[in-house]
RNA sequence: GAGAGUGUAGCUCAGCUGGUAGAGCAGGGGCCUUUUAAGCCCAAGGUCGUGGGUUCAAGUCCCACCACUCUCACCA
């Protein structure tokens, strides 16, 4: 045996040597007792009564010692060593164990509570069943008992984002990736729950996409004969909600976008959004970081958690500063109702790159990117951005040329968005136009105009804060983790099969 | 999109200035009734990412392509 091939057709035949002996290989329930924590919380007591308790899980290591085995099993839970014995269980038993299991196969194991030599706590079977063969081997991972070294790491990246369940089975740290992920979405629903928020599905599917400032997926209704748009973003459909009268709405749902894949962007992520009538910006920037921090906090027992090279310290109150505050200090001008013209100027003397047909609004952007942004160490507030980066925020109450909108940086990467929602309908349709102008000027992300939602605005949405948040960056924080692909179970990927030439660009 | 790197057995990796592929683990056979990276003995195992090229000879050199990783640019 050698060949993958090989290895799978040599399980195959445990399988049927298996049902020739009349054991089944893939039975359909098992009774467990314990969980593999429950057994050791409780080893002292099921040590001292001798009772028989059962455990379920996956067998990933095995050492045979002639007429005595040990081997240790895997559940949700943890990692306990079994003990096997000939004359404890019988010969025949014996021979099965020992001969027609792998590593990999699901086992259930009754037995009774002992410490080795080594003092290891430990399951003394008396009795195993298969619960499911696995035909396809394992990447063997061993760990040293005493030093947690691990050796054969099954660690290349490639394979891992492909072969998931693999990369679960054998890395114990994704899965432990994937429960924080999961916890930051369970606080997230409560602490909004818990502000008597309802929550509510839009349409992923939307016969015309907005919302935000991207290219979308383009499909097609067969029956309808016409195209959908799988949605960049909930705002559209959450404020036709306030429309309604829905005072609080939130959604947390997958948002598709038609763009580059890198380490911080997947084209399918994670936004949680939340609208609220009669509040303004402000009411969210104080939300976020209290939401945040709290669930900091939750999940590590502390505000303080390290990202990467950094130690980050969520608790309140996060910086803030506004956004010509900052640019102007970095600059040393007044750019605000800066025009084109010196806006480029000021980017030459200072090195910035001048995107090709740069616009006010992208010149602005450029600027406060390359210079204010990565000065961002903690989490921080930008407040006030400039009224062309905003189509859907309202206009400062001091300023014409601003809009009341915050982002939330932290460690260097953008986790939200929000403003105080724009319900003009008459200067929300001339902010279309404008975007409908750009769009024509060769601008793919600008928005196409909404003529129902705007009917909708003109019934007339109450004063609203809105804010979208990354449920994805948060989750890569919250873990440490410096790509989007370890807190998504399923990144997308290319296909790994060779391209024909044409497919090449 | 630009630059750098990686791709060899199921997994982790060697493979020199080109000479026809190696180890450990896993898997198979044997021994072993408290081991823990269990151990010892035996045997087996490869489209060297894909496609071309140079050469008597290519895992190794050249070209193209594919995938992934890192850095940079852009969208959350």
């Amino acid at each position: 045996m050698e060949t993958i091939q090989e290895l799978i057709a040599a399980r195959r035949e445990k399988v049927q040597a298996l049902r020739n002996a009349g054991v089944q290989p893939y039975p359909y329930t098992y009774e467990r007792s314990h969980t593999i924590e429950q057994f050791y919380q409780n080893f002292d007591s099921i040590k001292e009564s001798e009772q028989e308790i059962s455990i379920a899980g996956r067998m990933v290591a095995k050492r045979v010692m002639g007429k005595a085995s040990f081997a240790h099993i895997q559940d949700e839970t943890g990692r306990l060593q079994i003990y096997v014995k000939r004359d404890d269980i019988g010969t025949d038993p014996y021979q099965q164990y020992k001969k027609l299991t792998d590593l990999g196969d699901w086992m259930g194991l009754r037995g009774k509570a002992m410490i080795t030599k080594t003092g290891e706590k430990t399951l003394h079977v008396t009795e195993w069943t298969m619960l499911s063969k696995a035909i396809r081997p394992l990447p063997v991972v061993k760990e040293d008992a005493e030093t947690g070294k691990r050796y054969h790491e099954f660690t290349d990246p490639d394979e891992r984002y492909r072969n998931r369940p693999l990369d679960l089975v054998v890395n114990p740290e994704v899965r432990k990736i994937f429960r924080t992920r999961a916890r930051v979405i369970s606080f997230i629903r409560r602490f909004l729950d818990d502000r008597r928020y309802l929550e509510v599905e839009t349409p992923a599917l939307q016969p015309l996409y907005g919302g935000g400032t991207a290219r979308p997926f383009v499909t097609l209704h067969n029956q309808l004969k016409k195209n959908l748009y799988l949605r960049i973003a909930d705002e559209l459909y959450l404020k036709r909600l306030i429309v309604g009268g829905l005072d609080r709405v939130y959604e947390i749902a997958k948002d598709f976008r038609n763009e580059g894949v890198d380490r911080t962007h997947n084209p399918e992520f994670t936004m949680m959004e939340c609208y609220i009538a009669f509040e303004d910006y402000m009411y969210h920037v104080n939300l976020v970081e209290s939401m945040v921090s709290e669930m900091v906090k939750d999940i590590h027992g502390s505000y303080t958690l390290k990202y990467e090279d950094e130690e980050i310290d969520f608790a309140p109150p996060w910086g803030r500063v506004r956004f010509f505050d900052a640019l102007n200090e970095k600059t040393g001008e007044d750019l605000l109702g800066a025009d084109l013209q010196k806006l480029k100027e000021v980017a030459k003397r200072l090195h910035v790159p001048i995107p090709e047909g740069a616009s006010v609004g992208k010149m602005q952007d450029e600027l406060f990117s390359e210079l204010v942004e990565p000065t961002f160490t903690r989490p921080t507030f930008v407040l006030d951005y400039p009224v062309e980066l905003s189509p859907l925020a309202k206009r400062h109450r001091d300023n014409p040329l601003l809009v009341e909108r915050f982002e939330a940086y932290v460690a260097g990467m953008e986790i939200c968005n929000a403003f105080s929602e724009l319900n003009d309908p008459d200067d929300q349709r001339a902010r279309f136009e404008e975007q409908v102008r750009a769009r024509s000027a060769g601008d793919e992300e600008a928005m196409p105009l909404d003529e129902d939602y705007l009917e909708a605005l003109e019934l007339g949405l109450p004063p609203t804060a809105g804010l979208g948040l990354g449920i994805d960056r948060l989750a890569m924080i919250l873990t440490n983790s410096g790509s989007i692909r370890d807190v998504v179970l399923f990144p997308l990927l290319r296909d790994k099969e060779q391209h024909s030439e044409e497919d090449a660009e």
